[in-house]
RNA sequence: GCCGCUGUAGCUCAGUGGUAGAGCGCACCCUUGGUAAGGGUGAGGUCGUGGGUUCAAAUCCCACCAGCGGCUCCA
């Protein structure tokens, strides 16, 4: 960039349409201040054309201009205000590593959603630990209170090279030869941040922009260290991340940490305990879901819910068995491709004692398997071959497709220990599954109905935050089954039925299934955590390999495509996502425990029996809590529980023969009498409802009346 | 699998070289109370597992196991 002549006008229009005129460069900075004092002062940073950039950067020509300040209009915090305070605050730290731990190389440190890390390789006889935290943020604290100004400049490629080199760090090295083929220009500028005055204080090489100066980071925080490694490959330089946060207000900070725990308190692992909804036990193994009573019902509920609508779309119920022999799944692909994602394979007695016999050593024993060339059986990873031999086991006309066959089935997976995480990511797990055998002009519509029972699902179920992925074959890689051709075709399709979904769809290459690309549903934990749930996969490649065919009206074998699908992905995942999306207080109909009955005292025991018996018999999860204790002790552990409904009963009722219904999570007490609450109340919570439309808090069916006016009668 | 952190009663956590603690929960007793904790008494722990250092280890060191955060992977 070469200055402007001074005789030069540059017009810069700002966001309300106003257009200043300034004779010669100038700087967003100097903009503010023409605008007003308060402006300049709360000015973090300027967006040029769409641009982010420093506040000082030189302006040399017509541009739209935004100042950033740390608020939006309306009094929320900026993103791009954020990422620059971020993105400042990613520098002073890694300045005051420096200086905590000398010898520490710096790699890349970039911004984030949440905050910011920087990717670091420390000495070997030196890393990082979290009790150094502490003497780094009293290092930061000093840099943002001296208030040093960050100061860009810039040199060629060539130049800037040079002094990399001589600085000897070749991570920064990488970074700047990155930043020159990006560009595809060698005569392109590398561009230094000094925290301060160029070659007097610390500097880092980075593209930037940041905020004018250190002393505008208000609040900074190391969160966490964690292991990466160098360009994302695992054979390459293992770095240290440290993660941070930062923002230009304390309180910002406090309220975002706050946050974080209250997330943690929905954390389905937290919940999954406090509520007895599952169990992970270190006997039974890693990343094996026990599923309680409590969970078990959610789970059931749910399948009971998905199979009603699997009925009304023609779909037909089907068991298989967990394992199959090895000889399948090399048909299908899955072996020995992902040998090392599946648990080793369960071989038969005489083939092991004939491989000890031919004097077969460990190592060869893992050569074998290594390469395939074993017998045995395998813990199935995927439900799809034993669904195809059940197709394949009777000859099928084009007058019976499509054949939709539907199973909860369990599959096994080896994930690494490292992946594990409570029922989002286990080691056996069941898909809500079924495979779809239809014609070539079948495709669109059954893929769009597969859609569609994913919509019910979500919908029932009040989700409506989540994501759609359209997941591509990444063209670089070797590990897809299937020629080009039939990928195309495939993918077309994917891409077709997920745009009449009518919500944003997000294509992304190297998301496909081995077998064929998918449209996927991918949703967030409290954690701010991707995780996919349901998914529909388009399969021209399997039926080739097991050589399925149907029956054509022109009476010639043809070949039938495959649709995969789960509209919850698998159960563990779903509920594990549910606890969260629900907080624990799952509505009615899928609420462990709908109503406890609360005698106010021991007098009423009976009475709430009584009543206990006849919730029952309506088909209502009740329980009784008959213990010696004061009623609103009771109240408190129900609620606790997030227990719906509570029936309180006493003797005024018992004389009656009303309860006083209390909705576990709404205010106050509400009756009727018994026999009609449980009656209704049953029928619905049978049934599954829709959530957020309050039917369930304040339904018709029950009998509303002033708190003060239900003693009397 | 990798790096860091964590592991003490059923749960949440305190204790950091010198005889194991609290709250909740649980059991029993008193209390029989009308909408988010009535009172008392008591039981309950090889301090994740295995080694080592020490007169002495929950505490220090090593290895392993498991959990958490992230990376990598993800059919």
């Amino acid at each position: 960039m070469s200055p402007a002549a001074a005789s030069d006008t540059i017009r810069i229009t700002l966001p309300d349409g106003t257009v200043k005129e300034f004779a010669g460069a100038t700087t967003a900075f100097q903009v503010a201040e023409g605008i007003g004092s308060r402006l300049a002062q709360a000015a973090v940073g300027a967006k040029i054309d769409g641009e982010l950039t420093d506040l000082h950067a030189p302006i040399e020509r017509d541009c739209q201009l935004a100042i950033v300040t740390e608020k939006t209009r309306d009094g929320e915090p900026d993103p791009d205000a954020l990422m620059l305070v971020r993105h400042s605050a990613a520098h002073v730290m890694a300045e005051a590593i420096q200086r905590v731990v000398p010898g520490a190389q710096l790699v890349y440190g970039p911004p984030l959603e949440t905050g910011f890390y920087y990717d670091i390789a420390f000495p070997e006889d030196r890393p990082l630990r979290e009790g150094d935290f502490e003497a780094i943020e009293a290092e930061m604290a000093k840099i943002v209170k001296e208030d040093r100004r960050f100061t860009r400049y810039e040199m060629p490629a060539a130049e800037g090279l040079k002094k990399l080199a001589a600085e000897g760090s070749k991570y920064k090295i990488d970074n700047a030869e990155r930043a020159i083929a990006a560009s595809g220009s060698e005569a392109v500028q590398l561009s230094w941040y000094a925290t301060g005055e160029p070659g007097k204080n610390w500097e880092d090489l980075c593209r930037g922009p940041h905020v004018p100066n250190t002393g505008r980071i208000g609040a900074v925080k190391i969160m966490s260290l964690a292991s990466s490694y160098w360009h994302g490959d695992e054979t390459s330089d293992r770095l240290t991340r440290v993660y941070g946060t930062a923002f230009f207000k304390k309180k910002d900070l406090d309220e975002y940490l706050d946050r974080l725990e209250q997330a943690k308190a929905r954390d389905h692992r937290v919940l999954g305990k406090q509520l007895r909804l599952f169990h992970i036990d270190e006997a039974v193994g890693q990343g094996l879901v026990l599923w309680t009573p409590n969970g078990s019902i959610v789970r059931k509920e749910l399948q009971d819910f998905i199979g009603a609508e699997l009925r009304r779309q023609g779909y037909t119920d089907v068991f298989c068995p967990h394992i199959g022999k090895l000889g399948l799944y090399k048909t299908s692909g899955h072996f020995p491709y992902y040998a090392e994602s599946q648990f080793v394979p369960v071989m038969e007695r005489e083939f092991l004692k004939g491989l000890a016999d031919d004097g077969c050593s460990c190592s060869d024993l893992s050569n074998m398997l290594e390469s395939g060339e074993i017998d045995g059986y395998l813990l199935k990873p995927m439900n799809c071959p034993h669904h195809i031999k059940i197709f394949d086991s009777q000859p099928h006309s084009y007058r019976d497709m499509p054949v939709r066959l539907s199973e909860f089935g369990t599959v096994y997976r080896w994930e690494q220990s490292g992946e594990l995480n409570g029922m989002m990511r286990v080691r056996s797990f069941t898909v809500d599954d079924a495979h779809l055998f239809c014609r070539d002009d079948q495709v669109g519509e059954e893929v769009q109905g597969c859609l569609s029972l994913v919509k019910i699902a979500f919908e029932t179920l009040g989700l409506n935050d989540f994501r759609v992925r359209v997941g591509l074959r990444d063209p670089d890689s070797s590990k897809y089954v299937g020629s080009s051709e039939v990928w195309e075709k495939a993918e077309a399709a994917c891409r077709d039925a997920a745009r009449t979904l009518g919500v944003k769809v997000s294509e992304e290459p190297g998301e496909a299934a081995f077998y064929g690309p998918k449209i996927d549903f991918v949703v967030r934990d409290v954690l701010g955590r991707e995780w996919q749930l349901g998914t529909v996969q388009v399969d021209y490649n399997l039926p080739e390999r097991f050589d399925l065919s149907y029956t054509g009206s022109d009476n010639k074998p043809h070949r039938p495509v495959m649709i995969h699908r789960a509209p919850f992905g698998s159960m563990e995942r779903f509920v594990g996502f549910l606890i969260e999306h629900f907080a624990g207080a799952f509505p009615t109909w899928l609420s462990p425990e709908q109503v406890r009955v609360l005698p106010i005292s021991e007098k009423t025991n009976d009475y709430a029996a009584e009543t206990l018996r006849a919730l029952r018999d309506a088909g209502v999860r009740a329980t009784l809590d008959d213990g010696n204790e004061r009623v609103q002790a009771k109240i408190k552990r129900a609620a606790e529980e997030k227990i719906p409904y509570m029936a309180v009963v006493g003797p005024r009722d018992a004389e009656a023969g009303n309860v006083s219904v209390r909705a576990g999570r709404a205010e106050g007490p509400r009756r009727d009498a018994a026999g009609g609450v449980c009656r209704r109340r049953a029928a619905r919570a049978r049934r599954p409802h829709r959530v957020g439309r309050g039917r369930e808090r304040d339904g018709g069916d029950v009998v509303v009346r002033p708190r003060g006016g239900v003693h009397h009668r």
